[in-house]
DNA sequence: TATTTTTACCCACAATTACCCACAATTACC
DNA sequence: GGTAATTGTGGGTAATTGTGGGTAAAAATA
């Protein structure tokens, strides 16, 4: 499982660093070959190494085509996956037209999260956690079902 | 279970010793693997042994990605969620960004929190105790329903 | 096929991190 | 209360890691 946060930069070719606390990791997994795409919930990128990219092409392909979402889903994450070889200094190529999705130009936060990572413009990403510290902050706010019920 | 305070200071490398009564404990746990993360309902760090750390991830993986509450949570805490294993010294490197969300510098309380401890910065720590101190000794404030049925 | 653009491989530098040793303050013990 | 062991703190050094860029191969375009 992945975890943990990581500021990165992205060179002016589009290559970033995969943190060296993963990499034998990702190479054990798959040889290095990973899957970035889209993440259709917000505006980053998603990062599978290749077995936990083909377990969730698997959950795609049972989506009903007749149900919009489910289409869209499909569409959106299976025609942006792209496929990415760590080189010979452990970084990946990031492709131009996700780093516009994302809004990714120079800075990036790299999230661990569980089975893949997050790829952030650290500026959004910035600007997400704050709102949503207020959020949790507030008295007004209530907090979902899940949440109330969650012990840490 | 992990009780009782101390005063520590943080070294300019960013590095915080673990009082050696702990200590014993936690290598025993997870051979001094610990994971550190952010505590999303106040400014402060949580520090939890491993297979503690487990088991939360266990809880937030459980969580849809289709609530946006439940969705921020699991991207907040696994996202900060850090590795750190103690040094030869006793020690754990305090990551330059969890540092600054809880805006420790030089001197820190920790805190036993039963299944983790919580990192504050003193300063922040003494107001916050002085602040709860008073609302709860003045007669004006209502305490909530799970607190007037607590006998301690 | 020729030219331009993109991608992969190599080397180099600077910053960070891990490991080691040393000191001073605190605590435990007799 | 004095002495010895433990513990928290500091810092030097060497290795690792992230970043940048030059150059050659590959791909795309004309």
């Amino acid at each position: 499982m992945f975890r943990g946060c990581t500021k990165l930069s992205v060179d002016n070719k589009g290559r970033m660093a995969v943190p060296s606390r993963y990499r034998d990791r990702l190479v054990g997994l798959s040889d290095g070959c990973l899957i970035l795409t889209l993440n259709p919930l917000d505006r980053s990128l998603w990062l599978y190494p290749l077995p936990e990219w083909e377990i969730i092409e698997g959950k795609l392909a049972a989506l009903s085509d007749f149900d919009k979402q489910g289409r869209r889903a499909k569409q959106m994450m299976r025609g942006y996956a792209t496929d990415c070889q760590l080189d010979g200094q452990g970084r990946i190529l990031l492709p131009n037209e996700l780093r516009e999705y994302a809004s990714i130009n120079k800075h990036i936060m790299l999230l661990g999260q569980g089975n893949k990572f997050e790829l952030w413009d650290e500026k959004t990403w910035q600007k997400l956690r704050e709102e949503w510290l207020a959020e949790v902050g507030s008295e007004s706010t209530e907090p979902s079902d899940s949440l109330k019920s969650l012990s840490l």
